[in-house]
RNA sequence: GCCCCGAUAGUUUAAUGGUAAAACUGGUGAUUUGUAAUCACCUGAUGGGGGUUCGAUUCCCUCUCGGGGCUCCA
């Protein structure tokens, strides 16, 4: 006698062990379909699985996200024997689940976007078919040996690394095994909404020493509707992309002859501007001190930093009077000229040096994207040099200062990561163990999520990482803050310690938004181009209905002109809706509308780019809205 | 850098082994207009190089750039 217990708390007792599957035909007909697998004591499982002990269960549906997950799987394998089925000699690899889809890696010479559509067709058929899935143990050994019968030499090489005396799940559908741990649909009829998405290379074992696979994206979803829904999703996601967003309100542009750097057009580089002057000020008011270094540095430099044995291939660099020279990839090694000038005190520390440098890194072409990963870049930049004992309160100070920032930009989900010591690094493991604390405590101090990535610090020490996601969910990281304890002593900078000997100082480089660019093109996506006032590249244009008002219009314009705003004038001849129009989708703020009336009254008609009508009203009261949107950042 | 895909007018899109189509933009003229497109006419394009062919924008090779991934992002 075995008693299964359900979630709800209803007990069911079997004379005999029992499937999953029986379990459920035994509760009812409509869950014995809607079953995907199940949990045994909180343990995801088969619908096959034979109980033979009292447990607790619950039935895995494609309501819940463990169910999704399961369909996503299943998906992959039956991509896999698809492609088996159209292409033999593909031999196939790994197929795991990913947000909203699955991926399959195989192992052949290339698919064409038509072969594509072709398995899908095939996943599509085999599904209908409604083929049972078979889960069953083999000893790795005889594992290996059946993977190898079959020309799946990659799979047997993963399975090779599992230790020997472990047994491995396969599961088999129709003429078609995998390797897998689990677990999956009963049947391929249980996959209705599915859709390849894309081909691509990838690595394999993710090595690029090694040989390139061919990987198929998919998404699944438990529903048609709910996959119309994603790739609805998807389209609307894509017209926010900043590359589109860019050219249509005329922000920026690439061409051939300059890859991976970037021409601003005056309204991009307005916003460019607005942004800058706000760090500008945020540097100010936050006991930073703003200079500016040379672009080119005789390559000397950045031998003695280190960079040219770590950065040589990614620095460009040129040849004057037998001189060796390199655009500067970074700016830390300038600051520290700076530090280096005059004698340091204990007492100047912390020194704070701030500046907007623009950065040359010779990126692989394959790996530039519009904004966001680019060649020439500006970072707001500083490097603070301190004491060891100032780290910690120079972490938390910062990290306070950056989420400000963020939420001033309205970023309020940011990820937040702390990389800690590498297996290739320099320094005591004392001093890293204070430095890993430090920031770790300025992290726990503030309550926020963040996420450990061990062994993923740079070589002189661990870092604190903030990024951003763009319109299709890529994550980028944008600010920053590194400790190090190398690169000052290596460039000579010292202090004099209050018993009068000389020490090194611990400098951590520290960035708020990252890039610039970076940071504008996910701020470009975030708001999709409609900016707010304070922003805004034209926060309001002025349009006459007649001729007979255009000094009136240009009376507006100069009006706040003067005070400070980015407003102008429109006086073409054309209809008052077609302007509209046309500065609607350019998305500026506030649309003026001046006609006879307005201009008697010395008034404006306002409207939003949001189709709002606020009515007729003084430039005053206008000014006072503006000056207060521009305050409130909104 | 590696794999797949792409490149047509300023922009967005169409088409074809035989004179490359349209809309918007731009220019000219008319129109003086009240909250998301006034009308007419005009200008304007097959990324670079090589090959196949009587003929290439179309097919092939290659370079450049772009897009999606992988690796990388110090």
């Amino acid at each position: 006698m075995l008693t299964i217990t359900l979630p709800d708390g209803h007990q069911r007792q079997f004379e005999h062990p029992v499937t999953v599957a029986q379990v459920v035909a035994n509760i009812g007909p409509g869950l014995a379909k809607a079953a995907l697998a199940a949990k045994i004591n909180g343990n995801l499982v088969d619908t096959s699985t034979l109980i033979s002990d009292d447990v607790q269960l619950a039935i895995v549906t494609d309501r819940d996200p463990e169910g999704i997950e399961i369909i996503r799987h299943s998906s992959a394998h039956l991509l896999a024997q698809a492609v088996k089925h159209l292409f033999p000699d593909a031999q196939v690899t790994i197929g795991p689940v990913i947000e909203d889809g699955f991926y399959y890696d195989i192992a052949y010479k290339s698919f064409t976007p038509e072969d594509l559509d072709k398995i899908q067709a095939e996943m599509e058929k085999l599904a209908a078919q409604n083929i049972p899935l078979r889960r069953y143990l083999l000893p790795r050994d005889e594992a290996v040996q059946f993977f190898r019968n079959q020309g799946e030499h990659y799979k047997a090489e993963i399975i090779a690394s599992i230790p020997s005396n472990e047994d491995v799940s396969l599961y088999e559908q129709g003429d078609f095994t995998d390797l897998c741990r689990g677990p999956h649909v009963p049947s391929t009829g249980k996959l209705k909404a599915f859709k390849l998405m894309k081909l691509a290379g990838a690595y394999w074992r993710g090595d690029s020493k090694n040989e390139m696979l061919q990987r198929i994206y998919g998404t699944a979803w438990t529903t048609k509707k709910e996959l119309d829904a994603y790739l609805h999703r998807l389209a609307e996601a894509e017209k926010r992309d900043h590359r589109k967003i860019g050219k249509q309100l005329d922000l920026f542009h690439v061409q051939d002859e300059a890859p991976g750097m970037i021409f601003w057009h005056e309204r991009g580089w307005t916003l460019y501007l607005q942004i800058e002057n706000y760090m500008r000020q945020i540097w100010r008011n936050n006991g930073y001190h703003e200079v500016h270094t040379p672009q080119l540095v005789d390559f000397s430099l950045w031998r003695k930093s280190g960079h040219a044995d770590k950065f040589g291939k990614e620095m460009f660099s040129t040849h004057s009077e037998n001189r060796d020279y390199a655009i500067k990839p970074m700016n830390c090694p300038c600051h520290i000229q700076i530090y280096n000038q005059g004698v340091k005190s204990y007492r100047d520390l912390p020194l704070r040096l701030a500046e907007f440098g623009s950065c040359h890194r010779n990126e692989p072409s394959g790996t530039l994207h519009g904004l966001l990963r680019i060649r020439n870049f500006v970072q707001d930049d500083a490097h603070i040099f301190c004491t060891e004992d100032q780290i910690q309160e120079e972490v938390a100070i910062f990290i306070d200062l950056l989420l400000k920032v963020y939420a001033d930009f309205g970023f309020h989900d940011l990820l937040i990561k702390l990389s800690t010591r590498p297996d290739q690094r320099i320094g005591s493991d004392d001093v890293w163990d204070k430095a890993e604390r430090a920031l770790e405590l300025a992290l726990n101090n503030k309550k926020i999520d963040w996420k450990l990535q061990p062994g993923e610090g740079a070589f002189y020490g661990p870092k604190i990482e903030f990024a951003l996601k763009d319109c299709l969910g890529r994550i980028w990281q944008c600010g920053t803050i590194q400790v190090d304890f190398s690169m000052p002593g290596r460039l000579g900078a010292e202090y004099v310690a209050p018993d009068g000997n000389k020490q090194v100082p611990v400098m951590l480089h520290r960035a708020i938004l990252g890039s610039l660019e970076r940071f504008i093109g996910i701020l470009i996506e975030e708001h999709a181009g409609a900016f707010p006032v304070w922003l805004a590249p034209v926060q309001a244009v002025v349009m006459n209905i007649t001729d007979q008002q255009a000094s009136y219009a240009k009376m507006v314009e100069d009006f706040f002109h003067d005070q400070g705003f980015r407003v102008f004038s429109d006086l073409r001849n054309e209809k008052v809706g077609f302007k509209i129009r046309e500065h609607t989708l350019q998305r500026i703020p506030y649309l003026l509308v001046v006609g006879n009336r307005e201009a008697e009254m010395q008034q404006v008609s306002v409207r939003t780019r949001k189709g709002e009508d606020l009515g007729v009203m003084s430039l005053e009261t206008l000014l006072e809205k503006l000056k207060e949107e521009e305050a409130e950042r909104k």
